[in-house]
DNA sequence: ACCTGAACACCGTTCAAGT
DNA sequence: ACCTGAACACCGTTCAAGT
């Protein structure tokens, strides 16, 4: 939203009284800017100081903590989501459509995902769980059931972003496909007899096919469940 | 399997030539002993040094570097994971045994579970998969899709977990689950009916009969799609 | 080969002091 | 209220030196 001035060069070392004239929303923006960057773990203090021109504990006047900087980052993210063009047509579509939205939100900023799976949903989660939980009772799945369908498709969608970031944003990854079929060959064939007949399926990556297969599974298995009166 | 004879007064200050006497495992104990009291964060070579009476460079003649150790321990858990019991009777009941087992060993030891989603696995998680792909091929389940109902089924069991654990670990779980029925009923009803209505779901922390839930319909969803010949 | 001593380049956070 | 300066209590890793 904010335009992109800051100063590259920070040479005025301001003098005790003196304002930096920073605010929440910019501290936030470079905080995401360095995330992008080096990954959230390049997300420091110092250096989150030092980009924006000021000592690190000046930071503290606009945030109790580290970790509520990363909480702000990661609620931001998901202001993004724009639920209600989702949920049309077939509820089984809506749902899909709502996990692959989740799921291509948390692929653009994979820093986030151990975020995710570690801390609980602020107010933008709660708004995708709401989504979530209307087409649900749509699809005559209500109650306790309900809350288990929810969270089993969150549960799958993180899950599978999570085993798939590390793999997807390696630099080697052709490299580190041909070690995982050399890994694979070198087993002893009576111990490994399936796992070395897929070696080639297990090397690929997973990706877009592999996550939406799993995920009709998981609808399938949901809509057995489902309440059939209306 | 060693005993836990170290010395807890570290009085003996090596001067520059004697040995320590240490070891792999030794090293690695400490380490397990450490994440299991203070967390995976807690494991950090300075305490780790402490601990074994020696300085924090000495380590770095067992291991190359801290993930080393960390890929070490992980790897040893899954150790003792017997599969051979787990995989008899229906190839359905199989699939479920494993996954119920392999929930619980991070259950036993959360701390991992960020490390499982984030490494490739070691030699003993081919074992796992091995295990699951040999069911999968009993029920009819082959090639990509056997690869794919895998990941589904290991990607769910993660998942779980690594949403389960920071709320069971949690020593104000009860008090959290007040927090979050207050958040929930402070939301405005018209764009929030259907997580208002079922907001003592919600607060309950996911358990036991959550995850049977959702990993029975993934399997019924993978045994919709398995071959039927024989 | 195995260990110490010392250093390098970092962390998050707190506290007193200035305007 | 907002910022600096200085400090506290930490990190992982490297390098030269001793036996």
């Amino acid at each position: 939203m904010t335009a992109r001035r800051r100063n590259p060069a920070r040479q005025p070392p301001r003098t005790a009284g003196q304002r930096a004239d920073l605010s929440r929303v910019q501290v936030l923006e470079e905080a995401r800017r360095i995330a992008e960057r080096d990954g959230i773990d390049g997300v420091t203090m110092r250096r989150l100081a030092t980009a924006l021109g000021v000592m690190p504990n000046a930071l503290y006047t606009y945030f109790p903590s580290k970790v509520a900087i990363l909480d702000a980052i990661l609620d931001d993210t998901l202001a993004a989501f724009e639920t209600g063009d989702l949920t049309a047509g077939r509820w089984q579509d809506g749902l899909a459509n709502l996990m692959r939205a989740s799921r291509r939100i948390l692929l653009a900023h994979p820093h986030l995902v151990p975020l995710f799976l570690s801390r609980p949903g602020g107010p933008n989660a709660l708004r995708l769980g709401e989504a979530t939980l209307q087409l649900l009772e749509r699809g005559g799945v209500r109650g306790r059931k309900a809350v288990e369908a929810c969270r089993a498709l969150l549960v799958y969608t993180m899950g599978f972003v999570a085993i798939e970031v590390p793999r997807a944003t390696d630099p080697e990854s052709a490299e580190r496909s041909e070690r995982t079929i050399a890994a694979i060959e070198s087993l002893p064939e009576e111990r490994f007899s399936a796992t070395r007949a897929l070696a080639p399926h297990l090397a690929r990556h997973p990706g877009d096919r592999d996550f939406e297969t799993g995920l009709h599974w998981l609808l399938e298995g949901i809509a057995g469940t489902a309440d059939r009166r209306r």
